[in-house]
DNA sequence: GTGCAATTTGCATAGATTTGCATTTAATAG
DNA sequence: CTATTAAATGCAAATCTATGCAAATTGCAC
């Protein structure tokens, strides 16, 4: 069998169940642990995969385009997306970064609606051509990979000609008492820079990602407007974050 | 068996298995493991499919066009991106535009070449995400749905701070006498930018696209440094290209 | 046919990759 | 803290690649 064989069959293997073990793996193509440990090594070095402790799991834009082949597979995304676009206004110009939920939010958002969408989400401005009224503005910048979104500081520059009504927050995990968290140290950076030029930010996260603590501090759960899960508002998981100003949907 | 029967066995085999060993080819086709090499080292090179350690896979690029009903003899894009590589050298800045030639160019570049891509095409910067030597910069701006490209003063303003070494511009008609232009003037004006912060101009184009007069001029013949075509340099399609100073590959 | 050049082919060799295993180091769970 | 599991490292065997070379084949002119 061809390496590159087997690593297409990771990434599929990938695409439909999310995640899975480096000893699965290894069963399964009929190689040695080592093998599969090196191809998840390079598949993760393509931007293709995230290589966890034991296993490997989806990278978001892939297993983005593998669930929506399957329909309806991950409704979190769909209940995020309705109460998301309840904050948005005909005619105002929203901020949108990186991250699954930004981009299925994208897709999802209604056919007439007319607004401005900024974004250094390259995906994201590709998947807006279907909607015709909307505006979309890509930020310049470098191309930052792994992530797939534009970087550095041409990326906070072009920021400064911008007041956007609505920040669509893309986070890796929000706390309590830690707050708002990812794991890349300039993108913590660029965030900050979009909650300044936004009146008001609001946060789309899957439960998984509640209480979680990851890296880079964004900022504050108090800084934050709005907070939108698949939970309802009263759910007990939520019940720490009504400590804070946010407002929860 | 002739070269030719077999290389086009080779193609067969992999439309339907996709992948394919030296080894299962030298068998199958009754020659020594050396002559399937060099075959395959010849069809990657008219860019029929990808070589991979041991073996074969099927070219991505292929399938798809073979899905389309286009034959697969005259694969003028595998033609066209081996001349225009040869223009591009270790370390350099290269400016690209929108157009599926350009789109094409990029996904075969090497994947050793080390140098940056300055683009105005989000497609392209995704593309070579799978490029790990390759800096990625995207030129901000309004997004442009319809060419999927950005464009306006956005973009013509980050391209000051550009100087490109190489230019590869996307065109849509190629005329001796009236030059070069595409259908849409906002276009039209940012080639022209991308022409002056870029030492040299290069347009790669298909047959179909000489000879032919769109609606809006970017340039003369004589302002454009190589003219890079699926054809022959000598080819009498050519003669009347010749006639200016534009260098035809 | 003969002679000659260009191409193609198979083989030998040297250099690279890939692979699985053993060992050491690090991370995780109980 | 300890036991367990995974990761990283080094290494050797196997496999694959690239290259040069000579034999075989082909094309072409005479």
């Amino acid at each position: 069998m061809l390496k590159e064989e087997r690593q297409q069959l990771i990434l599929e293997k990938l695409s439909t169940d999310k995640k899975v073990t480096l000893v699965e793996l290894g069963q399964l193509l009929k190689v040695s642990y080592d093998s599969v440990r090196r191809d998840v090594i390079e598949l993760e070095d393509r931007g293709l995969l995230k290589k966890v402790h034991g296993g490997a799991i989806a990278n978001s834009y892939l297993s983005m385009k593998a669930s929506r082949g399957l329909g309806i597979a991950n409704n979190e995304f769909g209940v995020i997306s309705k109460k998301a676009q309840k904050l948005i206004e005909n005619h105002s110009i929203i901020l949108m970064d990186g991250g699954t939920t930004n981009f299925y939010l994208a897709e999802q958002l209604p056919k007439n609606l007319e607004i401005t969408v900024v974004t250094n989400n390259p995906h994201l401005a590709t998947a807006l051509a279907e909607h015709p009224k909307i505006e979309v503005i890509l930020l310049g910048g470098s191309f930052y990979k792994r992530y797939q979104i534009t970087l550095g500081s041409k990326t906070m520059q072009d920021l400064e000609h911008i007041n956007a009504d609505l920040y669509f927050m893309g986070i890796n995990s929000v706390h309590p008492q830690k707050g708002l968290a990812i794991r890349q140290y300039e993108e913590s950076l660029l965030k900050r820079k979009m909650m300044s030029v936004s009146r008001k930010t609001v946060a789309c996260v899957i439960e998984e990602k509640l209480n979680r603590i990851e890296n880079y501090k964004v900022c504050d759960l108090n800084d934050l407007d709005y907070l939108v899960t698949s939970l309802h508002p009263t759910d007990k998981t939520l019940a720490q974050f009504h400590q804070s100003r946010v407002e929860i949907l």
